[in-house]
DNA sequence: GAAAATGTTTAGCATAGACTAAACTTTATG
DNA sequence: CATAAAGTTTAGTCTATGCTAAACATTTTC
């Protein structure tokens, strides 16, 4: 029981520092799913469209981007659509693959779908790539339809 | 296809401000549960412990309990211990139920036990009520040990 | 093609959380 | 009990994210 309490104390430093810096990285996340959702859907990713989508202010989204593309995720010419580099792509769509196995795990145990769709958006920069297999193997054996 | 898409961009713009606001509120939990902690293992929770286990600096934890005593979670006087309010006990309590059933849940579905200790620490603070009641049952069908 | 509407960026400001260094208070030790 | 050690707070700074208002650029419309 102790050394469980001290283990736990251990893990706890790194695991806040963990919840500090992930915040950044949830944000870029966002972003660049919802760069690769507009491109997707209307061939092209504009401010005005992020701003809406996420509730933010325009000025926001320039700043977030220009943060985005000096961490090589995204490229964009003033007053331009905005494009995924090589990297934001694939953090896109590792996001995407998280945030599907997550939502359909949370249906395949019984959350109402709406609550799935919300809670999977929270949890699902905080699965670790181990549990997300677990997750998997849970729905290969009890497939959600 | 369409209307789930259309439903999914009406809900990211929520769920983003969330994602904003909980950080906060997750900052707010930690700090609280651990105090709790503290308390029940020492007796008292000091500054230096919980900037030594959260792994920041004593200024910092200053200032975060300065916002937790405006919150009502806290009181505390100057050179003191910390103690927790009514509310604080409350949010306590029910950030350790939360991150037991959270916790107990991964291990049950086959994440290793470190992983499961990590992941829940994140993931506690983005499930729902719903969610936590469909992770709970799934536990009386398939108790741990 | 000029004026209006729309979209984008800049400028300036606010808040939260983090840090270091220095001052101050309490506790422990010789 | 005076001084050293430990703990706590204050002051000042930094970075990230957010906002509004105003300036600037592009597109649309008449």
């Amino acid at each position: 029981m102790k050394s469980k309490r001290l283990q736990s104390a251990k893990l706890r430093s790194a695991a806040f520092k963990r919840t500090r810096a992930d915040h950044q990285v949830e944000i870029s996340e966002d972003y660049v799913e919802l760069i690769a959702e507009l491109i997707d859907e209307k061939g092209e990713a504009r401010g005005t469209d992020i701003a809406l989508r996420l509730g933010v202010a325009n000025a926001t989204v320039v700043n977030t981007l220009k943060r985005l593309q000096n961490q090589g995720l995204v490229t964009q010419e003033p007053y331009r659509a905005i494009f995924l580099t090589i990297d934001g792509w694939k953090m896109a769509e590792d996001g995407k693959r998280k945030h599907d196995i997550v939502e359909k795990f949370l249906l395949a145990i019984g959350v109402p779908e709406a609550t799935a769709r919300i809670d999977s958006e929270g949890i699902e920069h905080h699965v670790s790539t181990e549990t997300l297999k677990a997750m998997a193997r849970f729905l290969i054996r009890k497939p959600i339809n």
